[in-house]
DNA sequence: GGGAAAATTGTAACCGGTACCAATTTGAAA
DNA sequence: TTTCAAATTGGTACCGGTTACAATTTTCCC
């Protein structure tokens, strides 16, 4: 079922039946009507790839980021999905594992013909691909990255505030051996973030010993090592601010296997306001940048890219991070158990 | 640049060149290799619309869920993304949240020169709708998902074996009051699971009182809701089997509220195996039902569906669940907490 | 050397829409 | 009634590939 079929079953052309579709004026009411009844009877739907071919507009955005799995994409992906969907977009999704290759096969591939966009959520991409890209004018638009000298659309948060103010919380609450678990240092997240850390210290008058500055890579896993390593530091660092939840929750679960108390024993706090932050059994205290709607702006930036091609001048989004106070933070404390007594006496009964 | 515009340069035809691009036999090599060396120089890519068209083949396929943002699904689709970039397909993501107009917008929209085929992972849809597809003969899977009496591939884990696994492991530890957060039962997983767990309390003698199970809706919050529920029954349920990691976790997070120990006071066993189940401070027992795999097995029924059309006849996948086994069934002990008095000594020092 | 088969290459008609331009019809003013 | 602009519709050349078929050249064997 084509256009021309239509054209056949309508008697009209297949110009017309086109500006029905497309809705354009210079159609007699009559004539819509007719063609829009044989549209709905036969369950006409226009093919993707020629309207892509003649129009040069794909209506797809490619969603480029390390790796689903990691509990930081997805509900940015959600945020990118909801408001590509909601103006008629569709969304590709690519996992390139943090790997320049597969970064660049992929780019190479969906730009012809393929997406209309490109939204790079913290990419890596070496800065002679990135300003290619930007001198072909190809729309794209970088999220939870920022990429300094050069003209190109971004969102993210700022965090050196969001890390500022983290730590300073953690001061309030009187902590002043507050280590910090940071990212690799080629990730501009992780250097601005250490950078909050450092002048919310400096400015409460804190030192910072450098044996509480670990580097993690964002992973749950490193968390969990790292804090480790800085629990069997001599004093034990009182609280951890940690870059991401992910790692965050990994210290979190250093100090369950060490039989430590969050947050009596030690406080922790992360970035991201992952989802899983929140569940009961966790209740991280955390630095929300708002993914979701993280994911929205780019969508956003992007499609006016698309629309009003160069232009538009590059215009960089921050977004104000927000912190998120929960258990972790030493703001609510530890239930408590149940009384041994209790436990032995329904035992008995057990048995 | 286009073909023509190669076909130009090299003094070829744009025959010859499409026969390069695609590999074909009946090209001189030197032919080959000058044309080859003329699209290196120019960085010339087929257009992908363009192809699509001619072809009707678009190497994108549609994966269809409710939510991304479920930590269920980020697994399920980076095994699907590998499988399919593996073989040169690319894919489109659609969150439905489980509603059915959503989901058959998605589908009609994406069958028209979209995509080359569809997967749908744990999908409501009607019937008749599925019924209308699979007439279409349209290229589809079900992931996580059964219709039976429907000739269609599909992919999923024997759920009655894993929960009777899950069920039968609390039983060897002695367990009796085992209570059961069960699905809505339009979900087929969630009838087959409950089915396991009655089977595994009887085979082991044991009777099932009605209030021990209780019906959630995946959420790791109905979960968290369930256990409150269980847990104020009299006599305490001293273990519950929750259809999922995200009830699981739920669950966890109401043991913590009220100060339950896990698994000393109560065991929580969970289904899926998520990321999060083997997260050092949540150390979640689980059934796997290895997501990624799933995925992987979904994008390869399908690409045969694809390629080999209606001469197949539909395959029903069932993996094995195998129970992971760790901290919250009772095989490991809670960490025994640092004495309080440290604790006093250390504060003592702090100020 | 002749002739058939195989190898190589070219021509042009698709694929299914869009959109420019021309043709026709309609409506209103003159 | 004539005239002209606006409204409506149609014809057809694209978009950038693929591929059936034809044409040409080369290879091989007797």
């Amino acid at each position: 079922m084509t256009i021309r079929d239509i054209a056949r079953l309508t008697g009209y052309s297949v110009a017309t039946v086109s500006r029905v579709l497309n809705g354009y004026p210079h159609v007699h009411p009559q004539t819509r009507a007719r063609i829009l009844s044989v549209i709905q009877k036969n369950g006409f739907q226009p093919h993707h790839a020629a309207r892509a071919l003649a129009t040069s507009r794909t209506y797809i955005l490619g969603l480029l980021m390390s790796d689903i799995t990691n509990p930081f994409y997805p509900e940015l992906a959600r945020g990118v999905e909801d408001a590509a969907a909601a103006r008629g977009y569709r969304v590709i999704l690519c996992n390139t594992d943090g790997d320049l290759q597969k970064e660049r096969a992929y780019i190479t591939s969906l730009m012809r013909g393929h997406v209309d966009g490109l939204i790079f959520a913290s990419v890596r991409l070496d800065d002679s691909f990135l300003q290619y890209l930007v001198r072909q004018r190809f729309p794209l638009v970088l999220a939870n990255r920022r990429f300094y000298g050069l003209p190109v659309d971004s969102v993210a948060v700022d965090n050196v505030l969001g890390a500022k103010r983290a730590v300073s919380h953690l001061i309030s609450h009187g902590h002043q051996r507050i280590a910090h678990i940071t990212g690799p240092s080629y990730v501009s997240n992780a250097v601005e973030r250490l950078q909050g850390y450092r002048e919310a210290m400096e400015e409460a008058g804190l030192k910072v010993r450098k044996e509480w500055i670990v580097v993690g890579d964002f992973t749950r896993r490193s968390g969990y090592e790292k804090a480790m390593v800085l629990f069997s530091l001599k004093p034990r660092p009182t609280a951890i601010f940690a870059e991401n939840d992910n790692m965050a929750v990994g210290a979190l679960g250093a100090a369950f296997e060490l039989g430590l108390r969050v947050p009596e024993d030690v406080a922790i706090v992360g970035f991201d306001d992952i989802d899983l932050a929140g569940a009961e059994a966790i209740q991280l205290t955390t630095v929300s940048q708002h993914i979701y709607e993280m994911g929205e702006k780019a969508v956003s930036l992007l499609l006016q890219r698309i629309e009003a091609g160069d232009r538009r001048d590059p215009t960089q989004v921050t977004l104000d991070p927000t912190l998120i106070i929960r258990r972790s933070c030493g703001c609510q404390r530890t239930p408590a158990r149940i009384p041994t007594r209790y436990h032995k006496r329904r035992a008995q009964r057990d048995v």
